[in-house]
DNA sequence: AATGAATGAGAATTCATTCAT
DNA sequence: CATGAATGAATTCTCATTCAT
């Protein structure tokens, strides 16, 4: 997923150029990420990730349209994965509980060991809220449907109560969540706290959310 | 539209200093709060909060030191007066469950005329990573000392289950209340949606807290 | 013309400001003039304008909305300053050719010993034919309209031929000009060669378009 | 549409260097003159020359010693083969009318594959003030000369009326020639439109010039 | 010869801040 | 105290040119 070249196949001789564009571009958002969450969007200069990044300046125009579709694309990439694993666990099957439990795990555990990236995702992005609503809204929108269909299967199926919009839940299970991420990040941001707080948080959603008898 | 004030009428020269200065700079920390909430901090021009606050460019620096110091004020000023407001709500007593139901409403800014309080913690508090970081996380642990302590007190009461932390859940309770009041500005901004939103999420949050028999 | 201030009349003591805006505007316009007379359009930075005029660079964007800003407000201000100049000569009646003799003149004169102005206005003007067309267009237009009305009316009169278009006249009566203005910075030009070209060829271009008995 | 070249068919390999390089050449002088005349000299990226020529953008610089060069390449490369066109044309002899007449129509682009010499006058001269005045010049001088040497000699004939210098009368000619090519371009661009403006302008151009009885 | 990805110098423009009035 | 015109440092982005392949 991170870099796979289609002309790979061609392969003239060996060292041609190391992986022609993938890489570079790849490159370019790991370093990106890793200033965005020292020093904020707005404070990092596109020289800064160029240099981090160890290409000239111009060429990060080459892989991206400016500096606001530099974060976007991380947003995106990542949202993009995380949507893919998620459905991957939920076609695992389960109780709706389960599910639920597999979804918290898998999205903190997405960020766990990657406080840099935590940090630009629940922080940096929402430094512009021009930026969350023009770009990030619709990939948003689609997580944000995802978790609301689960919810919704478990109240069909009678296992969540439905005195509950599972849009409100959703929304509430995602601020959740990422304000978790966010606390982990101003405090320790050790890869351990970050788990127990997804197990005990985990179990109180749950709570909150079953159907009583 | 630039600079009409309502009260000016009382009292025109006199020179009486602390009233006028303290209206002023009352009136300047207002149009912040309000546009770094539409745009976001760095988004936000001081001629824009200037022009909203009717008064000139220059007279923003005779009340803050410069732009930062707008945004850092907004944290010193309206949180203490936000923990003193969350203070006396739990003052009020009651049980716990109706201590935080409270809590909840005043962080949605349902409560009449403390909506700007309640703006601090949902939109203000992630403007400038690195004001954040400086200033925002001593008041920001404040604050979530303050919800850990309500949990707490209703475990040690028994009311509450007390396999959770209660700073774990004093963390996930306002992150589920910044994602709602985002989602929520995102999406149609009706404030009957986030009445009903604090509602139903206050009930399940509640559940999922409550000691079972 | 150049500096007239309206706010002179409230006269408040002497030394205010010598000429709030207009004067800095005009010196602005008349900098850039020069400057881009002498390196063109495109290799003038805006910083050698500013420069020139003696204000900062930031000033510049206080009057303009930008470079072309600038460049179009120079077109703009003589075109309309000819076009208002012309019509007042028009208004003193006389035969056709007599009009059409003062036209030339006039044209011709408001370059003569501005040599400068007439660079920009035949040279620096076409290197961007988008700001030509863009913002020039419109008063060019009423310029060939307004030199094809005095050739219509001659026509009418039975003065100058009428197997030749008011319009397409106009047109090469401008190239014309134009052309001589440009053949002359690119000379000597000296005034008195500019007004001697005026002469020679007004009298081929009426002649050329007299009606024969 | 990146490199398609028609005439590649014939003969690949071979290794003949003159013909190739001269057509490849020859076929981004053409797409330069094409591209300067639609955008002007500045407004045109090197890129969309190459692009315009299908070739690589670095082809250009095997052939160029740069962007500047290109422009100067088309004077010096053009400018001689309509001068001598012109002669040619002049040649075929006539009256002072007749040659003028025919001048007037190369001028336009009217006579069958002419077009690109004339758009090298017509459009290509004013791109670049600097240019213009270093490289530009001493060529356009000869230009000019040799429209003044055309009606000189009518003039000596007794053709044409001697009350007018025929520098004046060539720059005037030149002048109104591109002014009715701009026009016509920032009109309709129908070839139809030309052919009537030269033939009226022709016509009363001529009649300006001729000597009464 | 040809390519086109990469370079990086250079320029327009913005906007927080100052200070004369 | 208040003003807002003026400032100029700082930053993004473009694009002519290079050079490894």
């Amino acid at each position: 997923m991170s870099g796979a070249e289609a002309g790979e196949t061609q392969g003239k001789r060996r060292g041609r150029r190391a992986a022609p564009t993938g890489d570079k571009r790849e490159r370019i958002l790991r370093s990106a990420i890793r200033v965005f969450a020292r020093k904020g969007f707005y404070a990092t200069r596109v020289s800064e990730i160029a240099k981090s990044a160890g290409v000239a300046d111009g060429t990060i125009y080459l892989y991206f349209k400016n500096k606001d579709d530099v974060l976007v694309s991380i947003f995106e990439d990542r949202i993009g994965k995380l949507l893919v694993a998620l459905r991957e666990e939920s076609e695992k099957g389960g109780t709706a509980a389960e599910r639920i439990g597999r979804i918290i795990e898998l999205q903190l555990g997405l960020l766990e060991g990657r406080r840099d990236l935590a940090e630009v995702i629940t922080v940096n992005l929402r430094q512009s809220s021009r930026l969350l609503k023009q770009y990030g809204a619709p990939l948003f929108n689609q997580y944000l449907d995802f978790l609301a269909g689960v919810i919704a299967e478990g109240q069909r199926s009678g296992e969540l109560r439905d005195d509950v919009s599972p849009r409100i839940a959703a929304r509430s299970l995602w601020g959740a969540l990422d304000g978790l991420a966010l606390t982990w990040t101003l405090a320790d941001g050790e890869p351990a706290t970050l788990r127990r707080a997804a197990r005990e948080f985990g179990s109180m959603f749950l709570e909150g959310l079953r159907r009583r008898a």
